[in-house]
DNA sequence: GCAATCCATGCAAGCGTTTTCATAGATCGT
DNA sequence: ACGATCTATGAAAACGCTTGCATGGATTGC
């Protein structure tokens, strides 16, 4: 059997109505007669008509397709994000381009350009850092876009994320509370938005204000090996409570801690920044930062359905609550 | 600015050309004078020329776009087949239009279909279980399809993955030798066609082989909880081995293990048959079956590439090495 | 130097839909 | 019962591109 072997034409020949009926009819277009439409629909269903979907989008301008950009699909973060946006998407029947960035082959900005070529509906992006050359791509273009769980530095494109400020300095409370006064502040990227605009200030005003000497920030550390790596360096520190921006480094820190004879949390408590089902299974469970990470997928999802539809957002900044999960990794309190 | 300000109309009166050359230009076709190819190219760049993929696709009835069908994207496990298929998919200047088809939202069957009216150029496939249903779209059109990490029933589909039944042996007979001799197999589908048609078939013949008495089998543990509790029926059962087909599922069960002060590996010992980062991470590390994950993805995508390309494949069934990683559940050598 | 060949280019017919506009017939109000 | 209003339908023009075919000028062979 071939490609595609029905077009709307057979179709309509074998019902003896015109394309634009039957386009109607597969449209749900409630402008025909029942029996037309019966008539067509029997047609279609013994013919195996499928509707081409490149010619629909060509024809309509309208794809049913968002893109996702992602930075490193490996990363169950960014899994379970895209998990909410596929089941939202699912229901309004929209399919996902997947874009993954993680790779450098391909320029960040050439892959977005390449999505609206696509000729996407909207788009979602999740990676940490919206670089100069990308935004200006979604500047250029009227197809809407939706951050999740992330930030722009100007704040400019609609988002949906936790209050990252107010995680932050909870977390380095609860340490704080425990009796820490050597703290650390590990994270991956430096300069992405959320880092750099929200947690490090946050991190640096606190060490400021309590008065605990020189703000400690290590960075680059975003896989399990190089958390295990990076322990050293806070040993030698004498670190004692530190932030993890990621769980998976996190599971590195404390397994080399524990390999190195630290008790967790007497004398070195660890807090994740960010969570996903590794701060659970590994031993001590992490203590961390819970965003609803699913959540957040779904209602960025949902919104972009409703820019695409041309509705306007009551708000276009969501922050969705989150929580700090006390576990194994601090004192019980 | 709008959605597609600039068409192959305006790059080729601005060029003083036809839009037949400008199409030549932008497809590469060399059939066009330097001096022309030029004046086009500058004028392309100055009015910001994007083709519009949807056309082309409509021309020339090729989107340069592959569906991926997903099980679950959360579980690592398809997440890195997922990365090795992306890569050279990027290379390849393939698009990859996402389909996860965990959700009970839509029927397996009209996912694929829905695949084939996007009109992708192929697909790879990588759940578990292949219905007679998604066969059936499979056999009735000719757009190629891969199956990656998973097998189908009658073997009628170019696959990459790895002999199941050699490391279903190898894994079994690792147990054994260790001394252990009251083993258990548990497994998230048991109509999988790796686990009914190799790993289960393979299981029984070893119990019987060696007179082991009746084949434990548990089934449906999936997820790290499943794997905690389905650890006290493997306790009440006095089992002292297992394979479990998911690292996730035996993260819980060694987590359940320790808490119940069982002594791994000297009195439990534990082999996953599927392994992802979280076998390292987790302590006592996995001994687990370690398949090539990125490589699998990648060859599937590079034969589906072949296929699209109305190239032979030289081997439509690839088996890729395995590696029976010997950790720290299960004694050492 | 003339027919044969090649090269670069243009013309125009698709590709399979959607959608606007026109229209014939049915329905309505009075 | 007659013009006015609806309703269901069809005709045909897009949508933006690719590609087979035709062609005119340049190049080649002898």
């Amino acid at each position: 059997m071939h490609k595609q072997d029905v077009t709307i034409y057979d179709v309509a020949r074998e019902a003896k109505v015109s394309m634009a009926t039957v386009s109607r009819v597969v449209n749900g277009n409630n402008n025909v007669r029942k029996s037309t439409r019966d008539r067509v629909q029997s047609v279609i269903k013994r013919l195996h008509y499928q509707p081409n979907s490149v010619a629909q989008g060509l024809a309509s301008k309208r794809t049913t397709t968002v893109g996702l950009i992602i930075p490193d699909m490996t990363n169950m973060f960014f899994a379970e994000l895209a998990q909410g946006i596929n089941d939202i998407a699912t229901i309004y029947r929209y399919s996902i381009i997947l874009s993954s960035v993680s790779n450098e082959l391909m320029k960040e900005e050439d892959t977005v350009q390449s999505l609206l070529n696509k000729q996407v509906d909207g788009m979602i992006y999740m990676s940490d850092r919206l670089s100069p050359a990308v935004h200006e791509v979604f500047d250029r273009t009227s197809t809407p876009v939706v951050l999740a769980s992330t930030l722009d530095a100007d704040g400019d494109l609609p988002s949906v994320a936790i209050d990252y400020r107010k995680a932050m300095k909870q977390a380095l409370d609860l340490l704080y509370q425990d009796g820490k006064r050597d703290l650390a502040f590990v994270i991956s990227d430096y300069n992405a938005t959320i880092n750099v605009a929200r947690r490090i200030p946050v991190f640096e005003n606190f060490i400021k204000e309590h008065h605990l000497g020189v703000p400690r920030i290590y960075r680059d550390v975003l896989t399990y090996d190089q958390g295990e790596k990076v322990f050293a360096q806070l040993q030698q520190e004498h670190v004692d409570g530190v932030i993890v921006s990621s769980d998976l480094a996190a599971a590195g820190i404390i397994n080399a801690a524990k390999a190195a004879g630290v008790k967790i949390p007497e004398d070195f408590e660890v807090i994740a920044a960010g969570s996903t089902k590794i701060s659970e299974l590994v031993r001590p469970k992490l203590t961390c930062v819970r965003s609803p990470l699913y959540d957040i997928g779904a209602v960025a999802m949902r919104m972009l359905t409703k820019l695409m539809g041309d509705e306007d957002l009551t708000h276009r900044k969501v922050k969705l609550p989150f929580n700090l999960v006390k576990q194994e990794t601090t004192l019980n309190q």
